[in-house]
DNA sequence: TGCAATACCCACCAGGAGGTAAGTATGACC
DNA sequence: GGTCATACTTACCTCCTGGTGGGTATTGCA
């Protein structure tokens, strides 16, 4: 679970750590996926579709949709309707994607760096 | 540089983090890069091209080229060229690179966790 | 009657990512 | 003269991602 893993000589584990990250990694690509997992850690709470809709700038609702919708067929966000009118569904993260938090947490920080790197 | 600032309530300092985030995150994008990055990490040294491309199973060479490019582009990898026949050229990790240490730990972690969630 | 609010769905399109197969340049070696 | 190795480049093709502009269902309210 730490380095002495995934940088080992052993080129077999490096082919396996390589595939599951890189797999992994597919589930956060999508223009918005980043955005709305930021959004809902820092909500703290969860977000109904027109909070998330309000709150990430430059999304329409068929993009923010398959986005939410690929991350809760991946297992990231979860999903729970109210059977109200007019409907109220909220999401929120799962316990994977809870787990997310370190690798959150170290793409900021590398972000941050990077911005500082490249002059503001 | 921790949790303190990425996970704060203030809606403006949410959008500036998500979007230097999934700006960084689009970097590691695309089908080979972190394969690359993790063999470059596992490597420890710089490495040719061809022994890229032999560790790296399913590659071929304009995908290998293009995302060593764009890897390159980005200031993730260097690229250091010998004059010889037949030529030789070896890529490393930057500083930039190597920064992303954490990060990569942190997604291996994450995807061998979610392996195990998913039922290996 | 008709409009507002919410959370969607659908048809369609452009551009780019990914992939295959072939070609290029150079000098050494046989 | 022909082949080999290395690190590419080029032409061409397919499929997916992202995006636009509409439509749908339900009920309350004026």
């Amino acid at each position: 679970m730490t380095d002495r893993d995934w940088r080992c000589e052993d080129p077999e584990q490096q082919l396996v750590w390589a595939s599951a990250t890189s797999e992994a990694l597919r589930v956060l690509e999508g223009k918005w996926k980043i955005v709305i997992i930021i959004q809902l850690f820092a909500a703290k709470s969860p977000l109904r579709f027109s909070e998330l809709e309000r709150r990430i700038e430059g999304v329409n609702q068929k993009m923010l949709i398959q986005q939410l919708r690929q991350l809760e067929k991946d297992g990231i966000v979860g999903r729970m309707v109210y059977p109200q009118v007019p409907p109220k569904v909220e999401y929120t993260l799962t316990e994977m994607g809870i787990a997310l938090g370190p690798s959150v947490e170290a793409l900021v920080d590398w972000a941050f760096m990077r911005r500082e790197a490249l002059g503001h």
